[in-house]
RNA sequence: GGUGAGAUAGUCAAGUGGCCAACGACGGCGGACUGUAAAUCCGCUCCCUACGGGUUCAGAGGUUCGACUCCUCUUCUCACCA
């Protein structure tokens, strides 16, 4: 007689491994695996947390990461609390910083959240989610409020942090602020009564807090804790940050955002399809094993993820002119659709002119180009140091990716 | 507060009177090979219409025919002592 396996349990299974999906540590995983049975068997619905410090302006893929496990979890029943720290900004994380760090105006701190919510929404369902601003509450918290809270933890458990420890031991300042910090995110989750808390493994330390803090309030419930992995960024090695120059802005124009994910590395591919697509674990664990037996060519894998990702922020047409416009330009060597267009007077010489024309940073870097065979004029390589452009047209191009169209008259 | 060490190009890091626009490594750029992948190999890497010129080695002065290299002061960093 063979075993009945109810619908519901696969499912079940399902959901559990695609929530665990590139995780990097789970704390109280019964809790989520509670939460989710629940869910399956009684349509019980359950809260997500994650907290989003509105200090930079602009989103990249890896801030995504936590946005498309958010955007999992609410396909199996969960109401996202999307929490913007606008009052939390004002402190400044402390959090792997060396130094105290400058606080935020409130003005510039709801700036930069209405952009976040602009770009939240192509990945997050909206009406599964809340957003939610913290200094709502923490507003009213009053003074009384503050210092009931600060008697919950104790300094030397705060100094214990790393980052608390070597600024302390090294003498660097650190604001009584910036203890309050954790507290502060902390209670976010007391208040929400969220079941379930995710963020970055660089957040572990605020997002036990989480956890404390709602033990110690006897809200009757405890978080579970689920961290992700910092994405790595272009390069494959450092974290993605845009002061690193190797991330990929969810702003980016579809034709840099396809061909930034292009130039990875086909491991780093892996890495991307694991924490950024959509695909199932299936789907990709059969592109894998394609890839591996040579049925499939790397290149039409990582075409298939940058399609995959322009779409999600832009839209399926532009990713597959991004596509069409690439081919154009690297496989069949043909020039860009639009160019930056530059007119100069009189007659020009190259050098000057790759510098006008915003190809080149500086004449000597444009000569040692010009003799290097790095220049194309009109798609005919130059190695003439000399050459004075006439009057005429001319298609600058300086490597493979630099482009001008030049009017001298 | 006392003593000692140090600040060199995007980063790390040599150079301790002329051979230094400054070794090397990384990064970056370009070329070859490719799939604008990785790996590998080669070239370039302050500015200037240049076998030459200009401005650089924390900042300000000084010694010298000549200083990144010596002296003085200033600023900052680090180590040891109180």
């Amino acid at each position: 007689m063979p075993i009945k396996i109810k619908r519901e349990e696969i499912m079940y299974h399902e959901a559990l491994r695609e929530i665990k999906r590139g995780s990097a540590e789970i704390i109280d995983a019964q809790g989520i695996e509670k939460l989710l049975k629940a869910y399956f068997e009684e349509g019980k619905t359950y809260t997500v947390k994650a907290g989003f410090d509105p200090t930079a302006p602009d989103l990249h893929l890896g801030h995504t990461v936590l946005l498309q496990k958010l955007a999992t979890f609410q396909k199996y029943g969960a109401k996202i609390q999307f929490l913007i720290g606008d009052f939390t900004a004002q402190i400044g994380d402390p959090t792997g910083k060396s130094a105290t760090r400058k606080t935020l105006s409130a003005s510039q701190i709801l700036e930069n959240a209405k952009s976040y919510k602009e770009q939240v929404f192509k990945i997050l369902n909206a009406s599964k989610t809340e957003v939610v601003f913290n200094s709502e509450w923490i507003n009213h918290l009053g003074a009384a409020g503050i210092l009931s809270l600060t008697t919950t933890f104790n300094v030397a458990r705060m100094l214990e942090r790393d980052d608390f420890d070597k600024r302390y031991k090294s003498g660097t300042s650190i604001s009584i602020s910036e203890f309050i910090y954790p507290l502060l995110q902390g209670y976010d989750s007391v208040h929400l009564q969220s079941d379930i808390e995710i963020g970055g493994t660089d957040q572990k330390f605020n997002l036990l807090m989480g956890r404390h803090l709602q033990r110690v309030y006897e809200i009757g419930k405890e978080q579970s804790v689920l961290m992700m992995p910092i994405l790595e960024g272009l390069d494959g090695v450092l974290k993605m940050s845009k002061s690193l120059n190797n991330y990929i802005g969810v702003a980016d124009a579809p034709n840099d955002m396809f061909g930034k994910i292009l130039s990875i590395s086909d491991e780093l591919m892996w890495r991307y399809y694991e924490l950024l697509s959509t695909k199932s674990l299936d789907e990709i664990e059969l592109l894998k094993k394609n890839v591996a037996d040579a049925l499939l060519h790397p290149k039409s894998v990582k075409e298939a993820l940058a399609i995959e990702i322009v779409t999600r922020f832009h839209s399926k047409q532009e990713a597959l002119n991004a596509k069409e416009e690439f081919d154009n330009i690297h496989s069949k060597s043909q020039l860009p659709a639009d160019m930056e267009e530059f007119t100069l007077e009189g007659e020009v010489w190259i050098a000057k002119a790759l510098v006008e024309c915003k190809v080149s940073p500086s004449t000597s870097q444009a000569r040692r180009d010009i003799k290097q065979g790095a220049v194309k004029i009109n798609q005919q390589k130059s190695d003439d140091e000399q050459l004075q452009l006439q009057n005429g047209e001319y298609v600058l191009q300086v490597g493979k990716r630099k482009f001008a169209k030049l009017k001298v008259i």
